[in-house]
DNA sequence: ATGAAAGCGCTAACAA
DNA sequence: TTGTTAGCGCTTTCAT
């Protein structure tokens, strides 16, 4: 058996093709159809290093004119039953694919829309909310033609790559999820030639198109909620007030309060981080020590607070509700679980796809705003 | 008039900018900052109704050739001062943006790459893992004029469409994420014409190119650490035994407890599910109620076990240890905190994508293990 | 219904 | 160092 860890350093490259550092599992060598020089993967799994077929190998297979072929494989119209059933042959025989690139230049057609994420930093990401995106919007796209190019303009020079993918045409849309306060990719949206739709409704610029969650109503509903079950003293961790969400939801925290007459001056700015969330927490203690709960605008931070109330003796729910936003994983797990407001994620990529194809066809589709909901669990 | 759009139709849009669609959850109706429309995207777009200039343009404007000025574009040799410089200037002036999708006809160079995702279930990834490893490649590909797609290939419908991706060369190459047993992904992977790197070792291919986590090592680690601390009795939690990462880990599991001459046949299948954890443990709990320790192959299912130890009356880390596999946010936040294995998935990603550019440049890279490690926390 | 021909915007031989 | 000339593979008038 060979030792793994071992092998990790490194190791001078494939002789004749067959790797050092290959290590099989079983111990043996592997066998592979090595060689020096510029074999390609193409020759080492095809018995034929066959070319792609083209449209006139086609037409000239079938015995008629590339127009005809390009009808049949556009399905249109004007070709005779034996033409195209001589065509669709052909291509079966010869395994033709039409070549994208080149549909797409002549059509003045992208085949892909982009999904833009913008930010400070590229590991933003790795939060699972965008993965959820992903998701929603590979659903609907699955069912065009159109691919998914993703776009982490977190950087200079990933904003730069994004202006560069939607000037050259590249792409045919741009979802853009995430902009805040005087993110430069507002502009670039502006001066852009394609569709574009917002993720969240930005801030410093009338967006036309957009999708967004309810997040003033949702934080609206979670300081309802705080307020039903008898507290009085209720404070709040806020978002990053740069962005649409954080406003949002420090308006329906400040809403409810309001309509309840009680005092909604308790605000506390956060970042959405969790070490924001648990140093604000501790301010929020020193500045109130008598509050009895806490709205707060997203899990990571709640997760922060409920170390910190932890720290400080008290109790939760006992001594202080708390209440969280997003519903993410981890809400399941903290202790006590986190009672939160959960947003149709999913759905809203699925709703910006839908959206931009829309707005791709022509149609000028109206903005939306999806559902949120609150989920019960104990710690509020 | 922008190009992108051709019918316009009118449709009414937001009457005081609340939307007709907004359901908020308690059914009354958000009160959102209102106004009648005014400057709307598609009327800023509008003020630009220039086409992208051509090079031909550019040639013109700068008083050159057309190939004079395409080697200035690509910084090619050639070219007196004097006339780079005019070039220079004209595109400065038009704005000129190469076309990319020409220039990738003409190359036969498609400008992206694709990530693949295999499975059976789109919404797998909503996983943190994949995220992370797109922020791995991301980092990569940002350096290069690589754009990068982003293919779920877990429907049927999906794989085809991947399929289609690949022949229609619309990308350059692929790198392919968590195959398992028979995925027919991997014949798709062998009749590509383009490179493919694999994450994670698939299992009934001999892939040449991979990246992969060292979950055997790291599975071994776990189990040494379980022996090291005085547990006699242990058992695992498998994950999918025909994923590579589930055998993977259960071979370290039981080298590690060979090598020690303790008993290694306390095996559980599972599926990294967390329902699936749960249930495991509590066969686990039926077969040896004696056992002392327990490694499962992934944190979801160990967070499913934690449930089911806390139910049958047992404490961890004091009746049980446990150890999880992935270090994934929410581990840190069970009770007690989940002791895992860590892979770098960031790395992963990197790596993939370094390895697919190499292999796109023609050398012939060797296979990667990345290193894992022990996370100690409460539970073990 | 059918095919010839003219592009789409760029690159790359090949001459000069 | 230059410009000219063919393409890349497909779509799309426009005659026939």
């Amino acid at each position: 058996m060979v030792d793994w860890k071992r092998s990790r350093k490194q190791v001078p490259i494939t002789v004749l093709g067959v790797d050092r550092r290959v290590c099989p599992p079983d111990g043996r060598r592997s066998v592979l159809p090595g060689r020096v020089g510029t074999t390609t993967l193409d020759q080492v799994t095809t018995d034929t290093p066959r070319r792609q077929p083209t449209l006139d190998e086609v037409a000239e297979r079938a015995g008629v004119s590339r127009s005809a072929a390009s009808r049949v494989i556009n399905n249109a119209p004007h070709v005779s039953r034996a033409k195209r059933e001589a065509v669709l042959r052909a291509v079966d025989d010869l395994g033709y694919v039409p070549n994208a690139t080149a549909r797409a230049l002549a059509t003045r057609q992208a085949g892909s829309v982009v999904l833009a994420i913008s930010g400070d930093d590229p590991a933003m990401f790795a939060d699972p909310f965008f993965a959820e995106v992903v998701v929603g919007v590979n659903a609907v796209l699955e069912e065009t033609d159109l691919e998914l190019m993703l776009s982490l303009a977190t950087s200079t020079r990933g904003q730069a790559r994004l202006e560069q993918l939607l000037r050259t045409h590249q792409a045919g849309g741009v979802m853009l999820m995430s902009l805040h306060g005087d993110d430069p990719l507002a502009a670039l949206a502006h001066q852009a030639s394609v569709p574009v739709v917002f993720g969240g409704r930005p801030l410093n610029i009338e967006a036309r198109y957009y999708v967004d969650a309810d997040n003033r109503g949702g934080a609206r509903l979670a300081t309802e909620h705080l307020i039903a079950s008898g507290r009085r003293k209720i404070a709040t961790i806020t978002g990053r007030i740069d962005e649409g969400a954080g406003i949002a939801r420090l308006q329906g925290f400040q809403e409810a309060l309001a309509v309840a007459g009680l005092d909604n001056s308790l605000v506390e700015p956060g970042d959405f981080s969790e070490d924001g969330g648990s140093t604000a927490m501790g301010r929020l203690l020193d500045r109130a020590p008598e509050l009895d709960a806490v709205f707060i605008a997203s899990d990571q931070m709640a997760i922060g607070a409920l170390r910190t109330l932890a720290r400080a003796g008290r109790t939760v729910p006992g001594d202080v509700a708390v209440i969280g936003f997003n519903d993410i994983p981890a809400a399941r797990h903290t202790t006590p679980p986190l009672t939160t407001v959960n947003q149709p994620i999913e759905a809203l990529g699925r709703e910006m796809a839908r959206m931009l194809l829309s707005l791709m066809s022509g149609d000028r589709p109206s903005p939306l705003i999806l559902p949120t909901r609150l989920i019960h669990r104990e710690s509020a």
